[in-house]
RNA sequence: GCUUGGGUGGCGGAAUAGGUAGACGCACAGGACUUAAAAUCCUGUAUCCUUCGGGGUGUGCGGGUUCGAUUCCCGCCCUAAGCACCA
């Protein structure tokens, strides 16, 4: 053993030896509880960041420490390696997608081993491989089967930057989630899979994983899919063959309706066209035009509206309504026409108010209903969208909103002009991409079969090895000039055929990622059910919550359809989901403003920290910053990366500080929750933690080592002959050395269990102080020393193993003696004993009116009795009391005394 | 605008079935060791007053409940994230 610590020598050491051990390569055994550790698969850009890091050092802590909790820890890691950058790189550099992926892979792997993180990479998956993505295809045939998977025609969002397709998630408030810049419209043919299908299971089975998952999660998965129980009501109308169908979830209010208000893009309106002036079909026109702008975020849209002069009858009141098309109403949402009630919805009433229609109130609050008997304009200053009692409705006068939601609802049912009807948010999931670097989607199109489905044994189709990449053809992918690829038989009746030339949206190759791991040779299947029946559901997931409603609906939607599908037989893949904080730093950048387009707001250049001046305030706020040249710099704190500037390499960390120490810091920093604000100011400190550890076990390893009297062995050292814990041996000293370990075996455990890093860490080093505090030297020690110093020195071992593995490998060999590893050793977490953490004497702060004065010093076992006596006789008490009259005397038991005085 | 988090020393952060606020670390200061430095070890560090025994104040702001509130309740302010015409 090395005198002094040196990171990059044992970390060496035991990371050669767990690959040549296969320490964390485990198989499917019944004998064993089982837990699988998963963290969200990194995109392979070329080089981590301190996010991976985070996350990375998150999910290996929580596997170790579960293998030392004698679980059967499944702990893999893969490749998202399909997706944009990769074909930009092509583009750009003119290098092959493909050399530069695997390129990235292999660079990120080192990085990953050299964090000394603990994976079983026989299993890794990498997207982009054909061995992976057949099986993307082969979900795509079946769901195509079983009907979830079709074409259709339909305006998409489109990224004019990226040229890409987004899917509604992807283009979440009208910007790119890629690179921000503004979406817009386009007609496309385009893949769907009904996600719209689950919509009632993906809300309803959330109790499943209630527990285990952040409220904040689900809720914006339950606001994503956006069920709104209400009906669908047919309103007549003599200028068209149909009636207009609206959505309402009030329709109780419909005696308040003063028009019915559709989109711009309804089919009335395109029925009727013809038949309008001028005038009007500008002014509709213009409504459609404003809707495909880039709406501000920040500013709230001017309702804007035209009178079609077409009515429409409402089916309870027979009155007769104008149509009007609206900009607030959107096409996309229930039936694209609503029914306007002004007094009782606030985008009504504004509508209303703008262009003076009737307002009508039919609900009151219930104490109020008996003033409305008359039909009267009544002027409300503000929409009532409360349930209340129905006025001014026939019939439904005096009802509750509840029941006549209910009865009007029937009735329309009943009279053929409506039912019941549930909406979502949620749509169809687009997967169509017109991208080269993405798994193409199995289909062929046949002159005369039509649309065909691929066989399964002709999986997978693959992307051809080579193939220029350029801006590409608008709304086509790159494969469509590729006619080796495009030209192919029809799998039905064996003629030339056509291929389909659009790739799958990535977020598919994320889906069931997790799933090829159990069994990532498997050439026939993605995955054996049985072994799926053994390591799923995934006990705990970590990842950003940026994918709270992308990546995380899709793959709960891909699980609903492998349980149709027969290859699993649960609701939820994820049993508990940790989402983590993100790390980030300063940036400096400068606004280059976009020429063709100048309000967008420009292109940010930004500038290494390094190279900028920053002037900042007492509390190290940043007032102005500069750049080499003189040039006045913005700044923001955002994300960390490579292309910002801001990204810290974990290699050159590695380098300087070591993995574990690197690993320790970022754990220690902040509740993963939280937000980092990358600050490396504090990394020393970890590694001068490991280094005091260190030497510790150094000065103490002879004698550790040496057989004991007292117990052997690293487990056995707890107990005495008679597995009974030697409680009360040994002098004070020691006695107490025994209590603070056990009392951090039990903090440790309750953090890790309920997920925290930062505090058992803090943890660690109180025990490191406590032993540094136990003034006894080797030489001199007493057997009852020796003792209580070895289980605290084994138990502060073991449980740095999660946050520290390699330093724990190191230390661990040299107490027991050999260097098989700990896992070999079948070495557990330390067993935690009440009676030993127990305190001989307890402190018990005493205050008077609630104030604190003293501390006394009382057995456990004191009772409130007792510790009303110490209290009254401690002589500051005594001091504070005397002369006044008291009042009461609080005890809490084992905890405090208060004293109320006059 | 709506929803949900969060405001605690110079900094990151501990502690809430209501019960010693500031664990642990960083930074800083003083001391020991050293020819010197680094490393290491020890001591101190919320703030104000102090006769050095202590005492006052303090967990965004203002109220309330309580013997006792960082924790619970009411009303504000600030901040971060998400959503934004969803009928």
């Amino acid at each position: 053993m090395d005198e002094k610590y040196f990171a990059k020598k044992i970390e060496d050491k035991w990371q050669t030896k767990w690959r040549e051990s296969g320490a964390f390569e485990v198989e499917v055994n019944n004998d064993k509880p089982k837990f699988y550790q998963l963290e969200m698969l990194p995109y392979p850009s070329g080089n981590l960041h301190m996010g991976h890091v985070r996350n990375y050092s998150v999910g290996d802590a929580i596997a170790w420490y579960k293998r030392l909790k004698g679980f059967n820890v499944l702990h893999p890691i893969g490749w998202d390696s399909f997706g944009q950058p990769a074909e930009d790189a092509a583009i750009k550099r003119g290098v092959n997608p493909r050399d530069w992926t695997e390129e990235n892979i292999n660079h990120m792997r080192g990085q990953l081993q050299r964090l000394g993180l603990g994976y079983d990479w026989r299993r890794e998956m990498a997207a982009h491989r054909p061995e992976y993505y057949k099986f993307d295809q082969w979900f795509f045939l079946k769901m195509y089967e079983m009907g979830l998977a079709y074409k259709k025609k339909t305006q998409v969002n489109w990224c004019e930057n990226d040229k890409a397709v987004l899917s509604n998630e992807q283009a979440s408030g009208g910007l790119c989630w890629r690179c921000g810049n503004a979406v817009t419209k386009k007609d496309l043919e385009q893949w769907f899979l009904k996600t719209t299908a689950y919509a009632d299971q993906l809300l309803d089975d959330m109790t499943e994983i209630e527990a285990g998952w952040a409220e904040k999660v689900l809720k914006r998965q339950r606001d994503w899919i956006g069920r709104s129980e209400g009906a669908f009501v047919d309103f007549i109308t003599n200028y068209w063959s149909k009636p207009i169908r609206v959505f309402t979830t009030r329709i109780d209010t419909i005696y308040g309706a003063n028009a019915i208000v559709v989109a711009a893009e309804h089919p009335i309106i395109e029925a009727k066209y013809e038949t309008f002036s001028a005038e009007l079909r500008v002014a509709i026109e213009k409504i459609k035009a404003e809707k495909l702008k880039v709406t501000d975020h920040e500013a709230e849209v001017e309702k804007e509206g035209v009178d079609t002069g077409l009515k429409a009858i409402n089916p309870f009141s027979q009155e007769e309504l104008p149509v009007w098309v609206g900009n607030y109403v959107m096409i996309e949402y229930g039936t694209g026409a609503v029914m306007s009630v002004p007094a009782h919805d606030e985008r009504d009433f504004e509508f209303a108010k703008k262009y003076n229609l009737p307002i009508r109130q039919v609900i009151s609050e219930p104490h109020l209903a008996h003033e409305h008997h008359t039909m009267q304009v009544l002027a409300l200053e503000q929409a009532f969208s409360d349930y209340g009692v129905l006025v001014h409705s026939d019939y439904w006068n005096g009802k509750t909103s509840e029941q006549a939601k209910k009865e009007m609802t029937h009735h329309a049912e009943t009279h053929g002009f409506g039912e019941g009807a549930t909406t979502y948010r949620l749509r169809d999931w687009g997967i169509s991409r017109q991208r080269f670097w993405g798994a193409p989607i199995p289909i062929v199109y046949c002159e005369t079969c039509g649309i065909v489905a691929e066989k399964y044994e002709n999986l997978p189709i693959e992307l051809p090895e080579q193939i220029v990449l350029d801006e590409g053809i608008e709304g086509t992918s790159p494969l469509a000039k590729d006619e080796n690829f495009v030209n192919t038989v029809c799998p039905n009746c064996g003629e030339a055929a056509k291929r389909e030339t659009d790739t799958m949206d990535t977020f598919v190759d994320s889906c069931w990622y997790y799933f090829r791991y159990l069994d990532n040779k498997n050439s026939e299947m993605p995955f054996a059910p049985e072994k799926a029946a053994y390591w799923m559901p995934v006990d705990q997931y970590i990842g950003g919550d940026d994918h709270a409603v992308m990546h995380l609906i899709y793959t709960r939607f891909w699980t609903k359809t492998m349980c149709d599908m027969g290859l699993v037989k649960f609701n939820e893949p994820v049993k508990r989901l940790l989402t983590q904080g993100m790390v980030i730093g300063e940036t400096f950048f400068d606004v280059i403003p976009n020429e063709d387009d100048p309000e967008s707001g420009g292109k940010r250049v930004y500038y290494p920290p390094s190279s900028v001046t920053v002037e900042r305030d007492a509390k190290g706020k940043i007032i102005t910053a500069k750049s080499a040249d003189g040039k006045p710099l913005k700044s923001a704190i955002e994300r960390m990366s490579k292309s910002k500037g801001n990204g810290v390499d974990p290699d050159e960390m590695v380098e300087i500080y070591g993995a574990d120490a690197a690993r320790i810091f970022i754990l220690f920093a902040a509740p993963v929750e939280n937000e980092l604000v990358w600050n490396e100011a504090g990394i020393e400190g970890a590694v001068r933690f490991l280094q005091r550890v260190w030497r510790f076990v150094f000065k103490w390893k002879a004698k550790l080592s040496e057989p004991s009297a007292v117990a052997d062995g690293l487990n056995a050292a707890i107990l005495d002959a008679d597995g009974n814990p030697p409680a009360t041996a040994g002098g004070s000293d020691s006695r107490k050395l025994r209590q603070k370990t056990h009392q951090t075996i039990k903090r440790i455990e309750e953090n890790l269990e309920s997920l925290q890093f930062n505090t058992p860490v803090a943890a660690l080093m109180e025990l490191s102080n406590a032993l540094y505090d136990f003034k006894v030297e080797p030489e001199t020690a007493s057997e009852s020393d020796v003792f209580a110093i070895r289980e605290a020195v084994e138990s502060l071992i073991l449980m740095l193993t999660p946050f520290a593995p390699h330093t724990a490998e190191e230390l661990y060999s040299q107490i027991v003696g050999n260097d098989r590893g700990i896992l070999a050793n079948e070495a557990r977490f330390p067993e935690f004993r009440a009676e030993l953490a127990r305190a001989d004497e307890i402190e018990i702060p005493v205050q008077i009116n609630g104030k604190l004065r003293s501390r006394v010093l009382a057995s456990p076992d004191a009772t409130n009795e007792d510790l009303e006596k110490l209290a009254l006789a401690d002589a500051k008490i005594i001091e504070h009391t005397d002369g006044k009259q008291i009042v009461k005397i609080i005890v809490v038991p084992k905890r405090l005394v208060n004293i109320v005085v006059k």
